[in-house]
DNA sequence: TAAATTTGTTACCGTTAGGTCACGAATGAC
DNA sequence: GTCATTCGTGACCTAACGGTAACAAATTTA
């Protein structure tokens, strides 16, 4: 049934979402894709389809490991405070230590591309309201209505934003500090 | 002295602006920036320099519109409470009922162009701070500390990153009127 | 009116973009 | 071992990209 893969899919679209997390969408050539999966084109066409669709997977991708990493994150510890204080903290850090000023992806992706593609704009929607659930059951006993997730979305949009465009390390906590207050302390 | 410009360079960039805002830079062409202001690029070249350099007067053009106009929002009220609901109010209503889903221009192109270009984000970043010290100033007494302008601008954020990628309406009011909480009823 | 200057228009440049085709090499199933 | 299948490699395509050069038309100053 034909020769064996050379290469591990997986690690290609890792690879593919890593430079259109650094770059975006226009900003990521073919080109570049192949330099960062060191993968010929013709194959990255054969395995994924064409950019749009490698797009999408890549956001995919960034669904299942980071994003499901952070989730594990929240979920894993008891007390919504602490959670999400265990959240920011994990964020911030990658900031401060390895200088990661890459942000969110997902968030980048609804700032650069969801006007433009319908398709991708619909995925990030649904990926975003999951990611709100998310903050919803973490919230548990401590939420008091959809609101407070609605709003530590938006402020956690906003963090990673600003960590993008080079907010320095302390008013990041502090903006990361502000938010915890709008969780009660009961739970 | 020559003959005098059948254009107006205000109505041009103005143009351009609009141009990146809804397209990002990457996804904008210099036949769309033509297309946009129903000029030949030649006289685009001439008036503005390279596409980076529209970029930047684009994103100097919108400090000096919109944002100036939404700091006129916040300072014309009395109260910051009062002033910061007009301020998501007037953002809010402009995705009801004109269906503007624009964004924010300088918030997209913080999560698009500042990883990229460093001089675009230093600009992005200047504006940034201009924009968190206005609301700092429109807090006024209510204000404890700084870190309540970082949170408000980080909430801004979210909030208008959240209505470009289509929350509805009811959510974007439920992430407002939290907001709002936050800051003092004093003053 | 004459000269200087800046306009708008046309054509053109090399480069890169995303995407496809054709083919030899390798390896699976039988 | 044979054959079908899938791989990796290279060359190639058209279109669009950002940007420039050359020039005629127009208009202000003197």
């Amino acid at each position: 049934m034909g020769r064996t893969k050379l290469y591990d899919p997986q690690d290609a679209i890792a690879a593919i979402k890593n430079q259109f997390w650094a770059k975006g969408f226009e900003g990521t050539s073919l080109q570049d894709l192949e330099a960062a999966t060191s993968l010929p084109k013709q194959t990255l066409y054969r395995e994924f389809g064409d950019k749009h669709q490698m797009y999408l997977k890549a956001l995919g991708d960034y669904e299942r490991t980071e994003i499901l990493d952070a989730a594990t994150t929240l979920s894993s510890i008891s007390g919504a405070k602490k959670a999400f204080e265990a959240l920011f903290e994990k964020i911030i850090d990658a900031v401060d230590i390895s200088n990661d000023r890459r942000g969110c992806f997902l968030c980048n992706a609804s700032a650069d591309r969801t006007s433009i593609d319908h398709e991708i704009g619909a995925q990030v929607s649904a990926m975003l309201e999951r990611w709100r659930k998310t903050f919803q059951t973490a919230l548990g006993a401590a939420q008091q209505s959809r609101e407070l997730s609605d709003i530590l979305l938006a402020g956690y949009i906003g963090l990673r934003v600003l960590a993008r465009s080079g907010l320095n390390v302390v008013q990041l906590r502090g903006i990361a500090a502000q938010m915890l207050t709008l969780i009660p302390a009961n739970s």
